[in-house]
DNA sequence: GTGATAATTGACACCGGTGGCACATGCCGT
DNA sequence: ACGGCATGTGCCACCGGTGTCAATTATCAC
């Protein structure tokens, strides 16, 4: 032990009167040791309050003892959500956490992480939707032996590298529930156009339309980019109409509440005159008047198996959870339609 | 070069007839070098497309090429402007972004913050508000061997380690903003206790009182949390007093948001029957109707400054930028009081 | 008891950089 | 031509782990 501080490998070594590689063999709780030389060396680890210096082992194997979370800006609090998540994921570990953005815009995005990959050599790395849907990226870290988790994908074939949750089932209950409530007149703002998620979302709407019989009705059906202003422009449209929806599915809380904004604008009560349902869950949700209903998203626990996934042995990732279930929480924004 | 892919120093020291430790040089940008070796190394570099291991020179220099944003649950967007800003401060460099939350109210924060930054030994740390203010926190960073920044506490005589907005000042032009106006029965809703920026805040409104000649009435003074629920809370009890309020300078957006909740819950109109201002500039208060009036609180700036003072030569550091103004942004959220 | 086989353990090179110091070189005054 | 000094460069150890493979020891069937 050099006056520098901290004990290394050598010094356990050489006070349990063992070889280097044996105290290595300990750390990485190898199979092939007898119970005698475990006990003991580590016993001497605890004495001398060894901690495997992390650098050395990641100079070693080539792997940073890190996720990364590589998301393309997605709103604040889903990426807060899923920081956590992975934190909550990797607690008690010695991972900790990176995260790294990039622009999905930009036609260089693939060489950005690429060369992020290897510069930090991330142990694995959780892909964010929407960029998790894009095959090249996945197949990035696989080529850079890394470890990944794709987030909301619906690669029902590879639940090694998926995490995701029932969408569209989740959906087709939350505007059944409008429907048994009495409403007929049910407007969707859809996502962004061309990701899985919306598609999924606007497929639960659609199901649940045709389970109860009730045809879609195109006027009703407006566009949407998840942005709060997109609600806005969308629930103006609607409520504007010579005979405005008596309810608003809209495919995410931002939207929702963009909705719920362009509705009071223009002299609607909620819920009295509308009813508006989102989804995710945001906190943004309870701190509207009256409360957001809306579909619980359950991201932080996407994230957190994630993280388990990408730390634990691979032969569990396949096993190991990956559909979570989304729930529908009945709060104040929904009542039965006005009787004509 | 190995069977194993990228370039070592060794290649190039090979190829450029040089040693390792010259090469070594030339990554470094080591002053004493002759421009030839320089220019030559350098060629060969670029032909090989050699780039310089991280792993390696982390373990070799014990330390991480990794800027770490610790912090104990601020809300998300601060948390997400934060990373931005880090982010943009780093660009184009080598370094990467951690981030390690903690729990303030655990008895073993600071045991945990030193494990954290002896197992991932990062090249620099940005403390967040509030646990920026612990100074056992940041003698904690210097025995590391760690630079760091700590954000939005005021200790003037270390600028090196520091970078904040001036929100006294900026309080005091917003609360001098509404006197204009015409407002001088203004209430204060609180931040935390015990913390340098709801303190800050609080002596920039009593400035602005104070310069105009108004007796800051205590009833008028509500305590808050910096949470939807405080502001709620402290707004209900403002709207419902006999003579209540004409303004409101909350000291962050999220209570503002809450006590406009609240009092419109109380049947008042905004602004018409009460002015309402907050502090920080959040999305949110673009997403509300009337658009909040606001003090932009510069985080972002904020943290790309904190970044670049860590990445910096230090001399530069302790000279380099760390007060950015904090500046109002009148919306729609303030007008003049009603005649009585 | 003995050889065969399996289970443990150790020696040593290696990962790819950096630090310290010795050595080589160039420039200068004398 | 020569010593003195500043500058530029190379040698080799070292950072603290892991992989490979050979050596040692334990286990077992006969």
């Amino acid at each position: 032990m050099k006056a520098t501080g901290k004990p290394t490998i050598n010094d356990v070594a050489r006070a349990a009167g063992v070889s280097k590689k044996t105290v290595s063999r300990v750390i990485n709780k190898s199979p092939q040791l007898s119970e005698k030389t475990r006990k003991q060396v580590e016993k001497t680890i605890a004495d001398l309050g060894f901690v495997p210096n992390l650098q050395a082992r990641a100079f070693a194997l080539r792997r940073n003892f890190i996720i990364a979370v590589i998301h393309d800006n997605p709103n604040a609090q889903l990426l807060v959500n899923v920081q956590q998540g992975v934190l909550e994921g990797i607690a008690d570990t010695e991972f900790g956490l990176m995260v790294q953005p990039v622009d999905r815009t930009s036609p260089t995005i693939a060489e950005d992480i690429r060369e992020f990959l290897e510069r930090q050599r991330p142990f694995g790395v959780v892909l964010l939707p929407p960029i998790s849907e894009r095959d090249d990226l996945a197949e990035l870290c696989r080529e850079a032996g890394c470890r990944f988790v794709r987030m909301g994908s619906v690669k029902l074939d590879e639940a090694e590298h998926t995490v995701t949750s029932n969408d569209r089932e989740a959906v087709r209950e939350a505007v059944t529930y409008l429907i048994d409530k009495g409403h007929s007149r049910i407007a969707l703002i859809e996502g962004p156009p061309g990701f899985t998620s919306p598609r999924e979302r606007r497929g639960g709407f659609e199901e649940a339309m045709a389970q109860a019989g009730i045809a879609v009705d195109d006027e009703l059906v407006k566009p949407g980019t998840y942005t709060f202003e997109s609600g806005v422009n969308a629930g103006e449209e609607l409520v504007r109409m010579t005979k405005p929806p008596t309810a608003i599915f809209a495919c995410n809380d931002e939207m929702a509440i963009g909705a719920m904004i362009a509705a009071r604008r223009n002299g609607l009560l909620i819920p009295e005159d509308i009813s508006i349902v989102g989804f995710d869950d945001t906190p943004l949700s309870s701190h509207v008047w009256p409360n957001l209903t809306t579909v619980h998203w359950p991201i932080v626990d996407m994230a957190r198996a994630a993280a388990k996934k990408i730390i634990g042995p691979p032969e569990q990732a396949a096993s190991a959870e990956w559909l979570l279930p989304s729930t529908l929480m009945e709060r104040g924004s929904v009542v039965p339609p006005k009787a004509k």
